[in-house]
DNA sequence: TCTGGGGTCCTAGGACCC
DNA sequence: TCTGGGGTCCTAGGACCC
């Protein structure tokens, strides 16, 4: 197998905030952030022009402001990103069928058997960025290497809207200069790490003994990171599959947790997990849930019960045993601003399954007759929004915290396949 | 008027079983 | 009298990615 650089890595140069100047003329060369504002809130995206402020993603938006005055706030359309992101896929799968998406706005393709067709993958790279900036409109950069892991760094090094081939037998030049962030799996905290031993370029990481780099980051990291930084790719193709978990979150500022406001979160939340789950036939065994108290300080507490769960009140109740526990010790005063539920340990359920493999003993157990009942209440329901939205019928006010946080839309652009 | 929402994977300790 | 070794599952925390 010759290593040519066959592998190239596509990927959208600040897409959110790109399809907001896409839409909006008047936002062309301009810092936009996407999300937030200069009161509060969070950016989701930034646009070039305010990255070079050093706003990102991620971001409290009176921070973003801070760093720049002059950054415009849109709140984003979400219910077109979807739909500009596939029409760019389309386009990469003229050059081959060879593609595995890895996010809405970025993927890898094999151009090994299109070469005949298109040429090099230099030449097919240009192209690619060609046909996206015309039938699209979007800035996309793109990197060509002889592994995905080299790919993916070439096309960060490209951005914005750049190409860089990294041709065979020039790996070693390419890397060693890097900084170690630029590889995947490297975060501020390792990189961090990395920078008190000393070590701050990809070179100087392959440099380091083997046994040193596992030590300061973990057996497996640190050996897959030694060996990245060695361009020995150890990564097989990264079997997406289907989800191994299920979860959704909601920031609610600071607020005492009451009884009251727990039970309408929770049933919220869990009204949210269960009903994806039942649409894709799924249930799940483990319940997680996690409480954020003011200081960003974060207790996580889970359960696993003897049978798979899909019904709303039954995941409410047993998050709710969860996060009285988790608050248990906690001072009275004791704030919170944020809660999460999430159902682990999958398995498929068949459309007449119900929740009966629950040991008596089980402290939590729904009883079969109640079991089968809320499932059969939560399938109408699901019916019911189906034919006339989500908002048409829930349980209790499912409907608290709307105002403050991120639209509803946005949270769909975020979930994965079940 | 201090920080979103969706996920994945790894580690470590303890329980439990054979 | 003393106390193996491997494997699996569960729980809690944390880093990281898009």
């Amino acid at each position: 197998m010759t290593a040519g650089p066959s592998i190239l890595h596509a990927d959208l140069d600040a897409f959110y905030a790109s399809v907001e100047q896409l839409l909006e003329p008047t936002l062309r060369r301009r810092p936009v952030a996407v999300g937030g504002s200069a009161r509060g809130g969070v950016v989701l995206a930034a646009s070039y022009e305010a990255k070079v402020h050093g706003v990102r993603g991620g971001m409290p938006g009176w921070q973003a402001a801070r760093l720049c005055p002059d950054l415009v706030f849109v709140r984003g359309h979400f219910d077109r990103y979807r739909g500009l992101a596939d029409r760019v896929m389309t386009v990469l799968g003229d050059f081959t069928p060879a593609i595995q998406r890895i996010s809405i706005d970025e993927a890898f393709l094999d151009v090994s058997g299109s070469v005949h067709l298109f040429g090099t993958p230099a030449s097919i790279g240009a192209r690619i960025r060609e046909r996206v900036r015309a039938e699209v409109g979007l800035p996309i950069s793109v990197g060509a290497a002889s592994t995905k892991h080299l790919a993916k760094i070439a096309s960060q090094v490209a951005k914005p809207d750049g190409l860089v081939v990294v041709q065979p037998g020039r790996e070693r030049e390419f890397l060693d200069p890097l900084p170690v962030g630029l590889m995947w799996g490297v975060g501020p905290v390792t990189e961090q790490r990395l920078a008190d031993r000393g070590i701050r370029t990809i070179g100087e990481l392959s440099e380091a003994p083997g046994t040193m780099v596992e030590r300061l980051l973990g057996r497996a990291s640190g050996a897959t990171l030694h060996a990245l930084a060695l361009n020995d790719d150890p990564r097989k193709v990264a079997g997406s599959g289907r989800a191994r978990s299920v979860g959704a979150q909601s920031a609610l500022g600071r607020r005492r947790p009451t009884p009251e406001l727990v039970r309408a979160v929770l049933s919220h939340l869990a009204e949210r997990v269960a009903s994806r789950l039942r649409a894709k036939g799924r249930a799940g065994r483990t319940v997680t849930v996690r409480v954020r108290f003011a200081g960003m300080r974060s207790v996580t507490r889970s359960h696993t019960l003897p049978g798979p769960v899909s019904t709303t009140l039954t995941l409410t109740e047993v998050a709710e045993r969860l996060v009285w526990h988790a608050i248990g010790k906690e001072d009275s005063s004791v704030e919170i601003t944020l809660l999460a539920v999430a159902v682990s340990n999958l398995t498929w359920q068949q459309a007449v399954q119900l929740e009966l493999p629950l040991q008596p003993e089980d402290p939590w157990r729904p009883g079969s007759a109640t079991g089968s009942a809320r499932w059969a209440l939560d399938r109408s329901m699901d019916a019911v929004r189906t034919r006339y939205g989500r908002d048409a019928v829930g349980y209790l006010p499912a409907t608290i915290g709307r105002s403050g946080g991120v639209p509803d839309d946005f949270r769909e652009l975020a979930e994965r396949d079940v």
